[in-house]
DNA sequence: CCTCAAGTGGGTAATTGTGGGGAATAAGGG
DNA sequence: CCCTTATTCCCCACAATTACCCACTTGAGG
């Protein structure tokens, strides 16, 4: 289970080091072997990172979309087609592709958030100006609450 | 499974390098033969590849297509009419036919897009171009959601 | 204060992408 | 039917990129 923020160094080459306490874990459930990709939501230029078994999970279900589909067309270019499979160095860091660097506008200073099965990677800055925004959106009234959110106990 | 997305120089020949990596996979499955045919959507004007094996299942798919419905006899026209049939070469280069490179616009740099079981080659900028649309598109609410897509987990 | 581990940076070597030259094949005209 | 011209295919060589490896620095814990 993946989870608390990092912040972290991306360098000249664009590696970003996974912290010490996530190794042992990547190394058990898929021999260290990962797929980054990015989140397809324009409002949040984030990218995530899957251990490989995971990934399996998604990429089956994306498979699965139909082709006609405008919208599950667009979702498997975004996140199949900009996936990269990726296994982490002799000092545990992994490669972030150019585009994928570009895409979420990773700068020097990145943060790296546990999300239980997976990881996200933000620029700094933007995971930090983020965060009142979402203190905003879970305050405010508009669009109601789904009915499972609804539910929820803390 | 292929994945991800290579930016690469199509030359003065109307070649294209394989990357390496997708190598392996396509000498196992198709003995290295694959067909290029391309995408029946005007709004992404792209091609597909296909490694030999798949295009079997897709061709037949296609055939069985009711001669009387006009749409289907339009795909069928669209895809199996523009069918080529290539093997890669001594460098892992495939050759796009003039026709298809007219088709979808080619320029000299392109992006080769890895979709789990083919490929889409579009011209660099289109593809680039059409990022920010798909993230609308998945962002909006038009369509709605199909099922499939309402009860995908990430 | 010392030691060890984790994060960071950079150098080197192998691989891969790219372009071009030459041979073989096919097509067209005399 | 043969010769000329154009096109296709195959192979070689260069150059840029990538991946691997080693070394330093920093910070935490004993």
């Amino acid at each position: 289970m993946f989870l608390g923020v990092s912040t972290l160094n991306l360098d000249a080459k664009g590696r970003v080091a996974i912290p010490a306490k996530h190794r042992d874990a990547l190394a058990q459930c898929c021999a260290s072997r990962v797929v980054v990709t990015l989140s397809p939501f324009v409002a949040n230029k984030c990218l995530w990172v899957y251990p490989e078994n995971e990934w399996r999970l998604v990429a089956r279900q994306l498979v699965a979309l139909p082709t006609m589909d405008p919208k599950a067309q667009a979702m498997k270019r975004l996140m199949l087609g900009h996936a990269s499979e990726v296994e982490l160095d002799g000092q545990g860091r992994i490669l972030i592709a150019n585009e994928l660097r570009d895409f979420a506008n990773l700068g020097k200073r990145v943060s790296l958030v546990g999300q239980v099965n997976k990881f996200e990677i933000w620029d700094e800055e933007t995971w930090n100006g983020s965060r009142d925004g979402w203190l905003d959106e879970v305050a405010s009234d508009a669009g109601g609450l789904s009915e499972q959110l609804a539910g929820v106990a803390l």
